[in-house]
DNA sequence: GACACCATACCAACCAATCGGTATGTTTAT
DNA sequence: ATAAACATACCGATTGGTTGGTATGGTGTC
């Protein structure tokens, strides 16, 4: 008893661990019960099966993750390109800890469930999705800005920020160091800053300003 | 009878299909006899766990693909960096036909294994290792002649390289669309593009003289 | 305000199916 | 004959999922 929904949460946060840590295939239901000290009548009061519980962890991320984005430190910054650049460091600085605590929940799960769990794979890719046009707005913003005759279109460098990501994410799994995400993610802050070149008379750096941007964006939060 | 050894290449040939399609925990050791048209006494007599059977379809598999690269047309290419990009046109030219058709076997396995089979996580990590190991003399030479300053390293890049290609994968499988994978090459290549500028002086573009390069490299048979 | 009513949250015990693995053969090549 | 290469039948443990039940707190009725 004590607070209702508790359980029900205890044991979506237990999954986005376990899962990252375990793969969804190897993460019994009893592990996820056992972890969050929870019944297995429990768990199957609040999810139909495993694989709704899969599924509702993932929306459990995506609100968790969306949340933690929109209040980082980024947005504040003005200037488009110092934002996606600082969308970087912010990444960057995530890598931190052990591998499941800082590894995407996403990109763990498709990779075994792209094939056998069709609803599975749609949600990891429509929150990879989500997440990837969170940044559009800005990458559209600064190429305007610094690369307007720019052959590459700003959805499609989104993906593929987020391809690098989860490429570093499973280097670093595979090498086990995490200093592999964080050479990956260098690596492509090298090519953003390539890609939306500052020209000499318009060095305007700013760093610390807080100034909302003015498109459609998520509210800054003071954090 | 018929052909010795048969059982054993084809338990290994379809574990690199199945492992790709259903992830290792996933893949049950009935699925791979099955597939192989394979007794278990059988699989049980090549392989003394489905864990070494596992073990041994990566060693399979960096054979495999050992073999693939070292025939692949891009080492007949003369200048270094001509050839790392061949190299990336000869990845995106095998993105084709179904996802776990041309994704990656240690991708795929490590990351449901790193943190609860070590030595599939290890054999994963050295196999990647391995094959960003024979792009560096090229990325190494690339780098002398065409950015000799650089701050980066051609360990660093080939591992780079390696965690866009992961990347990619991951992606195609979320989206469930094999161009998110071409998309993600199409970025690195001109990010490689970028770290290596062509001089104007010294655009000797060669494409088909076949000549060996000197240092340390697989012997470039014709195909 | 007492009491029936009921939905939600949870629990212990259980189930058929399937898992990886084994024991004990039989076949086949040398 | 001998050993490797299979095949059959089986095992205990675990799997996702179900059963029938209890505890609790809110709500309508008189």
């Amino acid at each position: 008893m004590a607070d209702a929904e508790s359980a029900r949460t205890r044991l979506l946060d237990v999954a986005l661990r376990t899962f990252r840590e375990k793969g969804y295939t190897a993460t019994t239901v009893d592990d996820l019960c056992r972890a969050a000290c929870v019944t297995k009548g429990a768990f199957f009061h609040h999810f139909d099966s495993k694989e709704a519980a899969a599924l509702a962890a993932v929306e459990h991320w995506n609100t968790r993750t969306g949340a933690l984005f929109e209040a980082a430190p980024y947005w504040q910054v003005e200037d488009p390109r110092a934002r996606l650049l600082a969308y970087l460091d912010f990444r960057a600085a995530r890598v931190r800890g052990e591998l499941p605590e800082f590894t995407c929940l996403l990109g763990t799960l498709v990779q075994e469930t792209f094939a056998s769990h069709p609803a599975l794979q749609a949600a990891c890719g429509a929150g990879i999705e989500a997440h990837a046009q969170t940044l559009v707005p800005t990458i559209e913003a600064a190429r305007a800005r610094y690369a307007p005759k720019a052959d590459w279109s700003a959805e499609s460098l989104a993906r593929h920020i987020q391809a690098v990501l989860q490429g570093g994410f499973v280097l670093a799994k595979a090498l086990n160091d995490p200093r592999a995400a964080l050479e990956a993610i260098a690596h492509l802050k090298r090519y953003v800053e390539g890609l939306l070149p500052v020209r000499r008379n318009e060095a305007r750096n700013n760093a610390s300003l807080a100034t909302r941007f003015p498109t459609r964006h998520p509210p800054s939060k003071r954090r």
